[in-house]
DNA sequence: ACCTACCTCGCTATTTTTGGGGAGGGTAAA
DNA sequence: TTTACCCTCCCCAAAAATAGCGAGGTAGGT
């Protein structure tokens, strides 16, 4: 590690509750010289979790306006696995760049490095850099600690899934072979006549999968049984 | 880095073909001394790549018998973050006894320890090294790379994606507000009318959104969609 | 031996969704 | 200015999904 990073993630696996997993992302924060530090996620029922050094305004204002559903930062992470630099984002919309200015209002730097992070259960977690700065500094910065942050980035999740017990309390439902397939089908696009066909049994037999599969994932109905197995990783598509 | 895993993150960075690739499994294999190293993915439409160490044999057989749908690590990493242990998967079913026997049967070690990551469009890809040896000499090697190894598993994940043009070319369609709103609310679990009622809407109105948004996803119908658009990550429910 | 979970098949009636066809007004880019 | 896309509303008939009831057999674990 080029940086004071290394001993910075023997400080974060100390770390025994939520006052000191917040104190470390002022403490990162500190160590890298910028505005601020962020980690949150958002569980597959969405809930959240969250630290860092957004004032608390901002988070305010951010969940009020439920700015999670334009944010083009969760919306770019959820489609990526690595790291974006904010810039790289789509901020065409009108919805993004009334977010943006209102960030800003808010105290939010202009530049941004985002480390999206997926866990158990459709967990969705995000670790964000963000500073006021020209975009060749951040750059800089960016690609001077670009591999130690992943890392970092991982041991700060491990350390928050490690605090919500609801995470493993949640456990997943877990469906019969069959109705996993029945499930998958049907996510596939299939109606119920050509699941239970490409499964060979009849459509009466499928539906009876069907309904258990969603009886088990507490679902109001096919699509919401699909959605819900597709984002708890129960089926594969 | 405390093996040559740091020489080692150099020589992928100059990897520039799949046979490179494959050559860097290869030396990874070696450089730690287990007897396979494997990246696979598989995106949203099914389509796969790969790499490693596994006999040629196994992969076909694995392809031919449809393994991917009751692998636990595909499994177990499909609904994880973190890095597991394969001692720690669920091999409990009738059908993982058979399939880690069948594996065993074509040279794959009793030990395993796999990386999930999550890219665009639903990608997903595992990493993974395998051995034959006791537990407690498996989990000392793991220990000593753990943090490595995550390095490693991104690196390769990076290559992989800049080879394959297709993860570019195949953009995921992009919904209207009021299409992903719509799409978000059946994900939810909602029928049409209490979509439409909390979207402010009517019912017709909303039958439009989902009707376009099912073009533009090229699904066949509305539960097709729904599922499209949550592995693609346009929506979040 | 019993209980549980799984797999398989059937019926009927009601509700919901879908696939066609319309129409008008707004905004934004080319 | 034209083009394109987005938002909003409407009707109708056919297809599909749902809710409710039923049945019986197998395999595994206590």
């Amino acid at each position: 590690m080029t940086t004071g990073l290394q001993d910075f993630l023997e400080d974060i696996q100390r770390v025994e509750n939520f006052e000191e997993f917040q104190d470390a992302t002022v403490k990162l924060r500190d160590l890298l010289g910028i505005a601020h530090v962020v980690y949150h996620w958002v569980n597959s029922v969405g809930e959240r979790f969250g630290a860092g050094t957004y004032s608390s305004e901002w988070v305010d204002r951010y969940l009020e306006k439920d700015y999670l559903r334009m944010d083009p930062v969760i919306f770019g992470c959820f489609q990526r696995f690595t790291p974006v630099s904010w810039k790289q984002l789509d901020w065409s919309s009108k919805a993004a760049k009334a977010f943006f200015l209102d960030a800003l209002d808010y105290g939010v730097g202009n530049q941004g490095y985002t480390i999206p992070i997926r866990g158990p259960n459709g967990q969705f977690a995000l670790f964000t850099l963000n500073h006021n700065t020209t975009d060749d500094a951040w750059d800089q910065l960016i690609a001077r600690n670009e591999r130690d942050l992943v890392v970092v980035a991982h041991e700060f999740n491990k350390k928050a899934l490690s605090f919500d017990t609801q995470i493993e309390t949640q456990v997943a439902p877990s469906l019969s072979p069959r109705e996993a397939s029945a499930i998958t089908h049907l996510a596939k696009g299939l109606n119920r006549g050509q699941a239970a066909a490409e499964m060979g049994i009849s459509e009466h037999t499928l539906r009876v999968y069907i309904e258990s599969a969603r009886h088990k994932l507490g679902a109001m109905n096919t699509t919401h049984a699909v959605a819900r197995a597709l984002s708890m990783g129960l089926i594969i598509v």
